[in-house]
DNA sequence: GCCAACGTTGGC
DNA sequence: GCCAACGTTGGC
């Protein structure tokens, strides 16, 4: 019997790292987050096989744009050790690192993107606390239960 | 480009 | 432990 599929969402900006090049690469390191409850949600939450929203920010409409799979368990997310990259982490070290992601394979692309606008006005049924809307929330990484899943499924 | 809201840092 | 200052996020 297996384990039942957790379900997530992910931000990004399309200018940086959007579904498209997730496409093109197949599976990418989610490399980058630092903030703690997103770190949090990565390294304890989520498992192999989990699902995931590919979420589009800061760009011309934002919205969910793909699903996409965690593709592995979480381990130290390299660019923190690294001087030249700008996620570098001085206080970070590979006996203690501090930030960790995991991989995530492409799935599909919507058929269209469904626009955040659009996501909003279903807020009774998402629920008040959702992270994508819930105000002043700008976390980047964080649990879609599978009723939201659904729901936001079927406005595609 | 603006700016509100947030998380982190560091002085005290 | 408080909290002001700062940097970042991300919609608009």
């Amino acid at each position: 019997m297996s384990k039942p599929k957790r379900y997530w969402m992910m931000k990004s900006e399309p200018d940086a790292f959007g579904i498209d090049d997730l496409e093109r690469v197949g599976t990418e390191p989610w490399n980058g987050v630092r903030n703690y409850q997103a770190r949090n949600f990565m390294r304890d939450g989520m498992r192999e096989g989990d699902g995931v929203m590919i979420y589009h920010s800061n760009c011309k409409v934002p919205g969910i744009a793909g699903i996409a799979r965690v593709a592995s368990a979480a381990y130290p997310d390299e660019t923190q050790f690294d001087a030249t990259s700008k996620y570098f982490d001085e206080k970070a070290s590979r006996e203690q690192p501090r930030w960790f992601l995991v991989d995530v394979a492409f799935e599909r692309k919507l058929k269209r993107l469904i626009p955040l606008e659009e996501i909003k006005t279903h807020t009774d049924q998402l629920g008040e606390g959702f992270a994508l809307t819930a105000k002043g929330s700008r976390l980047s990484v964080f649990p879609v239960t599978s009723a939201q899943w659904e729901l936001l499924l079927s406005l595609e």
